[in-house]
Parts: C-alpha cells; structure tokens; sequence
DNA sequence: AGCACCACGTGTTACGTATAACGTCCCTGG
DNA sequence: CCAGGGACGTTATACGTAACACGTGGTGCT
C-alpha cells in the first residue's frame, strides 16, 4: 500500500524550482498572467515535469469544492446501447471540463448496492438510467443535482429527465404493420419493472384498439435471446389463431424470436413478421435484417449531459423528446395467406 | 453551481448531537467500541440520517492518502464482453472494500486523450486493457500501479499483465477445422494493432504450417459487421480456389463473414465453415449458430482485480492464463464436395 | 518630486476528514 | 485512602491544493 518514494506535490515542485507552492498553483493553473514571469513561469513547468508531478485529486476536489465529475448510472452493460450513451455524455462532458464516471448496475456486485459505495469518486451530479432500478433507492437519499433517463416526467419528483420518444416509436411499428395488413399481434414484452417498458406496451395497446378487429396477445420474458426463445415458442404454439405480427420490445428478444419461429418451422417474413427496437449490430446480423426503431444512444447521452449541466448552472434544461426512426428491412411484410 | 444550503459536514452533525466532531468520525467509522458509549453513538447516528450526512470523500480521500478506487481502462463498448470484465472485477473489488469506475477509451470523446482527465477521479491503481491502445501512452507516464490485460507479457515492461489463453483458443479452433478436414483456410483479422491479434494469426499461421498440404489467406477488417461483410465478400470471391473454412479474429466479425456468405450464395456449413471467438450473445442468435472460442469475461475481470490488488500489497501476483474452450455449434462441418 | 500603478511574487488560510495524544471522571482492589 | 485503569470523550493536527490579501521595488506621468 505505501509506496517507497511517495508522489511529489506542488511544493516539492515549488523547492525544486525555487519557488512558492503559491506560483506553483498559479503556473500550473493557468493563472499567471501578470502574476508570474514567463521565464519562472517555464521555470516551475520544467521542475513539474522532471517531477512527474501529478496534481492530488482529493486535494483540489476538498479545496474547490467540487469535481467536475457526474455519474452515469446505467444498467448492466449487455447491450452497445448504453456505451453510446457514455459515449455521448463524456464528449460534451469533455466540452465543458467534466469527467464521466460510468457505473454499470449491479448483477450480483457485493453487498451494498449503492454506487456511491462502488463509485468512490467525489461527485458532482448523477445522470441515471431508470431502467437501472436497484439503485434508485440509494441515488433518491442523496440530495445530488439528478437528472433521470427515460423515466416517468411524472413519477420523478424534482429531477430532470431526458426521454427518447419511445411512444413514437411505438406508434411508428404499430402503423407500418397495420398498412402492411396485419390485425393479430403478439407483444413480446421485456419482464423488467420500467416505465419505458410500461410506455411500449400502453401506446401499442391504445394504437391498435383504434382499429376494429385487431388482436393483441403479450408474452413477458427477460431481455436474454435464451429466455425470449422460450417465451415466444410457448406464445407461437399456443392454441388459436396465430399472430402475423411479432412486436419485440428490444431487439434481442427479437432476435429470440427467430430462434423460435425457426423451432416451429416459421418463416420470416412470410409467416410471420417481427419488429425490435434499439437497432443493435445485431438487427443487421440477423437474416433476414430486422425492421426495428433506431435510437440514437450517443445523442441520448449528450442531451442527458446537457441537461444535468443545466441543473448544476441553476439553467431549467431544454424540454423535448428525442425523436427515434423507424428502420424498415426485411423482417416484416404483409401477412402470407 | 452553488446550492442555496450547502451540505452537511461532519462538524454540522457533531452539533447537532452534542458532541465533538471527533465522535462523529469515530462512530460512523464505526471505530468506537470502548470510546464513544453505545447511546451516544446511537444519537449520532441519528443525527446524521436525520440531516442527511454524507461524508464528503474528497476529504477523507486526502485524508487517508488512498482512495480505494481503481480505473479499468476499456476499449469503446460496442460488445458486452467489457461490462462483463468490469463486473467480474467490480465484483472482487466490492469484496475488498475497493470501487471500480469504468473509462471506456475515447473514440472522438475530447481533445485530450487522457483517462485521468476524464476520470477525475483520484485513483489507487489502473487495470487497462492492451486494445485500449490509445489511452496507454498516457498511462504509462504515470506511475500508478498497473495491470495489463491480454498484454504482451515480455512488452509491457514492469506491469504485471493477466491474459486469456488465446493462443490454445486458436489452436482449439484450427485443429477443430483440420480433423474436420479443411485444408484452405481464410483469416478474417481484426484490423487493430493489439497484441492480442497479433496472437491469434501468429499461432493461426504456425498450427497450419504443421499439416502439409494447407493454404491460408488473409483480410482484414475493422471490427464492425458492415467492414467484415465487405472484406468477407471481397476474399471470397477473390480468384483462385475458394477457402472452405473461415477463421474470424471475434464474433462480429464473423457475423459480417455470414452476410456475406449470403450475398455470394454460399450456405454455412455446407459450402463455408465460420469460427468466431469471443461467444457473445450474437453468436447464438446467428444461423446456424456459430462454432466459436468462449472467454470467460467476468473471470478475466476478477483475475485482474486481484491481480492489481496483489500489487497493491506488494505481492506478487499469480501467474497463469486465463483458460479457453471451443464451443462446437452449427457453423462448422466436413467441407462439402 | 510625488504618486499611482504595474510586474512579480510570497505568506497564510480553509476546505472536511481521520486519528494521535491528551484529559476527566468514577470504580475497584489492596 | 490511594494507585490504577477503564469508560468516555475532546483538542489539535495534517493531508495538498487554490486563492485571497498583502508586500516590494521600479517606472512612467504630471
């Protein structure tokens, strides 16, 4: 634990250029315009480099009385998606001086699910995913500036949040399969506590009860392509009609799907047509292509950065969904007779 | 920035509890037996809850001169194979009372290339994976204890390094492919300087050159599907006798080779068998499902882990690579004639 | 000459915590 | 009746940094 030499600080720094550890901080800070010759100036900077001076995080966090650090809270990282998220965040992150510090919730992670208690870092705001729901709990006691994910406007007293228009999208695979002449449906569901999982199943409930005749089954399972395989086999070879139309709430459970239709000796698009949402690699791997609804992960992550930077400004953040697309390829088509 | 109240400090909950702040570092450091009687720490502890106290941990990092946190340093995550890393190494961390924050390396995040800028954090230690290439340099200048992972065990001068067996991996898929009988392969490598591939044509190259009568080609591609497909498609159908097994550095790779069997007609296993390495979650979702190299992630996360907190105390950490297994699934067959 | 002002710094302080060192009581045994 | 020690705390200090407040000569201007 304790090192032989122990790292120099700014007043070794200051002794070796034959300065003040006050120069020293102004030097290093950027700060010496008209206080600080340039010469000393070069000076301190040379003696800080033979040093390999790196300057005491904790320190300047305890002096400046913060971090310029947030959290971004996500749930476990099985997906691309929440990597562009990150990615998004920590580049206008960057723009700003701010640093992302990326917690993945807990699968069985120790004891404590606090990321407070995993991510030591001093922190300055949290930007949280709601589907990351375990650690909410731990993240609502602290009075840290929030700003919440594709979570509930409604539900998330006080804290910002930063949405992608899911019910559009929704909207938007429900209409494309309704023109394509469909009217018996399955929802794939994902088995997970979340309102933006609430939110695909309302929206293409409502979308479709406004057409006459149409059918709506759901089956749940976990967003796992294992576990979506069995929870579509057992829906697809239920007794009665079978659906035309397979509504997946993600695209790995889309991709389940067609483990299970290909089980059953089913054909996409023939004999049945599938949709997913997140439009991962994956949607391009499969064959045939998914048509699925891309969301724009990195774009996500910055409007979420941008917002919680509003909040620590004392700024309201902007308003406004972020609008998603529906991608068509070859997974859906009119229902073979 | 400033918040209208500022947060609590242990002092404000000494007040509030009638007693010194030195008795309220003791109890909630919970160091207090036969110092702070038990009603009395009882009261402190419930003056903290009642305001809300959170130790302020830039404080206490200084303070302590540790900060039990370590950085993993990660490639971007465009797989989930690095959030299952991170959770095998949060998960030893969380047993030792240390934190993981994560930095996933830069792909146009910022000017500075720099995981310590970003992750302001102050740090313990690094674990920082060799495909992160870009963030080493700055890395290596700073003299944090260090462990590599799949790093050039001779190269990486100082640190200690924890690799996965990926050369028995590849020896495992090419004796696979030759006691099934191919004899012309094409080596679908990841366009990346990493040791780590490098390994894998390496080993590749010299388990065929012991069986006469072999041929081996290479493409390279960048590891994302669409520039596997076109460098798949491209060696496919170069001129010259068609390879009848596909070796590809990872499994995206190899679901780009699968699109581009498509486009040139060529049915998996029949005409073409596919290997992979990585069995990601994609690799089950293909079809035929793919024959491909199994890594642990969440053993290599842990190994790492412990491997740094050897470090830490100035042990020396285990030696030994990390074991691989070849998992046979639809994508590989007898080469058809 | 007198005065303001600038260039070039230095001394000192505070941030919030953990802990070493130091007091009081009060009880108990001899 | 006093020494000794536990039980229960308190006081003081240091961690490394940033920045405020304060010199101290010299120089230009009137």
């Amino acid at each position: 634990m304790a090192r032989g030499s122990t790292r120099p600080t700014s007043r070794d720094v200051a002794q070796a250029a034959g300065v003040s550890q006050a120069a020293v901080s102004l030097v290093l800070g950027d700060k010496w315009r008209g206080r600080v010759s340039a010469t000393t100036a070069e000076r301190v900077r040379e003696a800080a480099h033979e040093l390999g001076y790196r300057p005491n995080l904790a320190a300047r966090n305890l002096r400046l009385g913060h971090t310029r650090t947030v959290l971004l809270v996500v749930p476990a990282l099985t997906t691309e998606f929440f990597g562009g998220v990150y990615t998004g965040a920590a580049r206008v992150a960057a723009q700003h001086g701010f640093g992302v510090v990326l917690y993945p919730s807990p699968e069985g992670i120790g004891p404590a699910r606090d990321p407070f208690a995993s991510a030591q870092a001093a922190l300055d705001g949290v930007i949280a995913s709601s589907m990351a729901a375990d650690a909410l709990t731990a993240i609502r006691g602290d009075q840290l500036p929030l700003v919440m994910l594709d979570s509930d406007p409604e539900g998330s007293l006080g804290a910002a949040t930063v949405n992608l228009d899911i019910t559009d999208g929704v909207r938007q695979v429900a209409d494309h399969l309704l023109s394509l002449g469909h009217r018996s449906f399955l929802h794939l569901a994902a088995d997970i506590a979340s309102w933006t999982f609430d939110v695909r199943a309302r929206e293409l409930a409502t979308r479709l009860s406004d057409v006459p005749g149409t059918l709506l089954r759901t089956a749940r399972a976990p967003i796992s392509i294992e576990d979506a395989v069995t929870a579509a086999e057992a829906a697809l070879s239920a007794p009665g009609p079978r659906p035309t139309a397979l509504v997946c709430d993600d695209d790995k459970l889309a991709a389940g799907a067609y483990k299970a239709a290909r089980r059953l000796g089913l054909r996409i698009p023939d004999d049945l047509s599938v949709t997913g949402l997140d439009d991962l690699a994956l949607a391009q791997a499969l064959d045939p292509e998914l048509t699925t609804v891309r969301l724009d992960a990195e774009l996500f992550g910055e409007r979420g950065m941008r917002a919680l930077l509003a909040v620590l400004e004392g700024r309201t953040p902007a308003e406004g969904d972020i609008p998603v697309d529906l991608v068509v390829r070859g997974s859906t088509a009119p229902p073979g007779r």
